[in-house]
DNA sequence: TGGAATTATTTTAGAAAGTTAATTAATTAA
DNA sequence: TTAATTAATTAACTTTCTAAAATAATTCCA
């Protein structure tokens, strides 16, 4: 294997690193002056002229002739000029594969969604027919909002499980009995455009940290709970996969509960995901039938205590595991989507509680936890930010990981 | 903050990183002809001519006149030529403060000690005096062995307890009751030279992963147990330190155990540390006097059931918490250090078993688990390792983690 | 109101570092 | 001994960046 960073810089490098620079401050600045832009990327004001120009004839940015760039209101001498993102520039195309559930969108540059559509599948159905159906609706979409071919810059997929990004293949999806998919080669196929294919639970944390609340942030943990527990860790606004992209694997976390003084191993998903607390909701009830986490949690806030000490409890341990996750990783944000957007104040409260006071000294009083505020379209705002961090912002890093 | 990642190059960076990237492919591979090397850093054969003559003039590193490089025998054409770093162009320091211990070391550039000594220290001296101590004992080694001051990098010191490297200073210590000292300032103003502070299990961890069998490795952990229980990360050969350089508390993940049906928590470090080990031992023994660990070991290899039965408690439980760590880390690779080397098939066979039963699918297969190889000298070396790479090897990272 | 002061951006001239292609060097094969 | 082959160096040139000078757009203040 190739010594560890030892990467050096190919002139042909350069230039498109700072453009790269450029389009990430733009993107997390919203505005920002030449001046700005300068001093943040370390390169002279010279160089950004010029690069900026190259953009502006590109058109993927603006000048907004009116307006000062932020931070320097009335100032003497001669304002600085802000600097945009022009969001309409390009677009990208995004499939959230869940269990069940097919999320396909377009988002614009700044990650906003231009349009989008949910779909049902069922698991059952072979792989090929659950890609065309995504295929056919991201053309769909495409088609009624006018959206050019040439503005696409590719396809980000968010695939349950374990997957290579190298290869664009889902190794395996366990919920979905998916083995080796060649979900990258099947989808640029039929679309014809650059495809790049990721772990759920990682692409959210991309997007989060590119659009969401992680933005400032240096690192973060996004944990995705539905069918399956899973974390997406992003440092330095670069997705963390470890050495054989398994890194995440939350759900696999093992608690350890004495039974009569020997040990019994739980892991997280047998306590945290839907399917779990259901069936502890249903052994409570003694339900036999259908029953939703809706339900469950409706029950719990109409005063079941029964189901409301079960969600603590869990709550609880939860808690545990991510003090855990704040002791190894010391992350600065956890962000959490899936189920816990629907808890209603029955799990965040004693899981931030639990949190806090088991991570280590300052480290979990200052990690920030949240709910996701982009929502259940998180999988596919993160599944287009992959296509946009690989295809638009960073183009240079055609393959971070390799042996 | 700065948006993650989104500096750009500065055209005096880049020759910096050219050499960087020699020097590292030089250490990695021993010997590289300059094909190889242009190959391997991604530059022209042109360029390599130039940098590396500028590196022999310099005296960091030798052509062999003799030798073809590796991999290349007897082969057709003019024969590639060998090119090694000379190991005593430049020597680093390194100072392990732990507790009750102190080591000092020189090393070249290479990571062999080429001189190094131990002493103790009390917990209640103040923290000057152990500062002192360990300057005066580096001020010895270096007339001794006759190291010329203009050949010394630099200083690296591995510190107990949560340390700052961007101020130098070890916020705290707790099982040396230090508070916020000013580790990197004090030792530079005494000995004149550029200083680095960090984590001692950080170092470790990078000295491992710079000199030991952590060098092929994308992400690997190193723990060391001692009195308390630390991890050091290390991805792509750089020391992963987290948001407020706090990961790898690992000593402070929790286990639950019920008792009596509510839930206990207990932390690792007062499970597997040697304190806690020794105190378990005490109470089996009903022995009141003094014992070591060396004692306990003794007495459960001898025959001991019970000590045998507690040891073999603790390592299973450390196997849970490894495990954990490999599901979130994804790690190719664990190294112990401290007390893990003188266990003596009593912990190690249980923790990995556990390790690789409790692990997500195929990562805990893949994981390679170790004891260190550079065994009591981890610490000094990778001390020595942390001046190394950041005053020789990548002198470009000045201030890596700023906000 | 108009110049002085101030700060931002652009232009110009040039330097740094890389590249490609041609040349030279050191081998093996025949 | 010469041809073939591969490595390393040299020479000419390109790219990209920088520094410093010039220009532009403001505010300040008399």
């Amino acid at each position: 294997m190739r010594p560890t960073a030892a990467v050096g810089i190919h002139s042909s490098e350069i230039k498109q690193r700072n453009v790269s620079a450029i389009l990430l401050n733009l993107l997390h600045y919203g505005a920002i002056s030449r001046v700005l832009l300068a001093q943040e990327i370390g390169v002279s004001t010279a160089t950004i002229t010029n690069l900026v120009a190259e953009l502006v004839d590109q058109g993927l940015i603006a000048e907004d002739s009116r307006a000062r760039a932020n931070g320097t209101p009335n100032q003497v001498g001669r304002p600085q000029r802000s600097l945009t993102l022009i969001p309409d520039a390009r677009y990208s195309a995004g499939i959230h594969i869940d269990v069940g559930k097919l999320h396909v969108t377009f988002t614009d540059v700044c990650g906003e969604v231009v349009a989008c559509k949910s779909l049902d599948h069922q698991v059952e159905m072979d792989w090929r027919a659950v890609l065309d159906q995504a295929c056919e609706a991201l053309g769909a979409l495409q088609t009624t909002h006018g959206l050019a071919s040439e503005r696409i810059v590719g396809v980000g997929v968010a695939a349950s499980g374990l997957v290579d990004p190298t290869t664009g293949i889902n190794v395996v999806a366990p919920n979905l009995d998916w083995h080796n998919v060649p979900v990258g080669d099947y989808i640029s196929a039929r679309l014809g455009l650059p495809v790049t294919v990721e772990n759920n639970a990682r692409a959210m944390a991309l997007g989060e940290a590119m659009f969401g609340s992680g933005r400032d942030i240096r690192a973060m943990a996004f944990i995705y709970a539905r069918i399956g527990v899973g974390a997406g860790l992003v440092v330095n606004g670069q997705i963390y996969r470890g050495a054989d992209a398994g890194a995440g694997e939350i759900g696999h976390s093992h608690l350890i509960f004495d039974r009569d003084g020997s040990p019994q191993m739980r892991s997280l998903e047998s306590i945290i995901s839907r399917p779990a607390l259901l069936e502890s909701a249903q052994s409570i009830l003694r339900q036999k039938g259908p029953l939703t986490l809706e339900d469950v949690i409706d029950r719990a806030l109409a005063g079941d205590e029964a189901l409301r000490a079960m969600l603590d409890e869990r709550a609880f341990y939860f808690g545990i595991v991510l003090a855990n996750l704040v002791n190894l990783f010391n992350p600065e944000l956890i962000v959490l989507g899936g189920l816990f957007l629907s808890e209603r104040g029955l799990l965040l409260p004693t899981i931030e509680k639990t949190m806090r006071q088991y991570a280590f000294a300052t480290l979990g009083k200052r990690v920030r936890l949240e709910t996701t505020g982009l929502g259940n379209q998180v999988g596919m705002i993160g599944a287009a930010a992959l296509a946009l961090d690989r295809f638009f912002y960073r183009p240079q890093n055609q393959l971070l990981m390799k042996g």
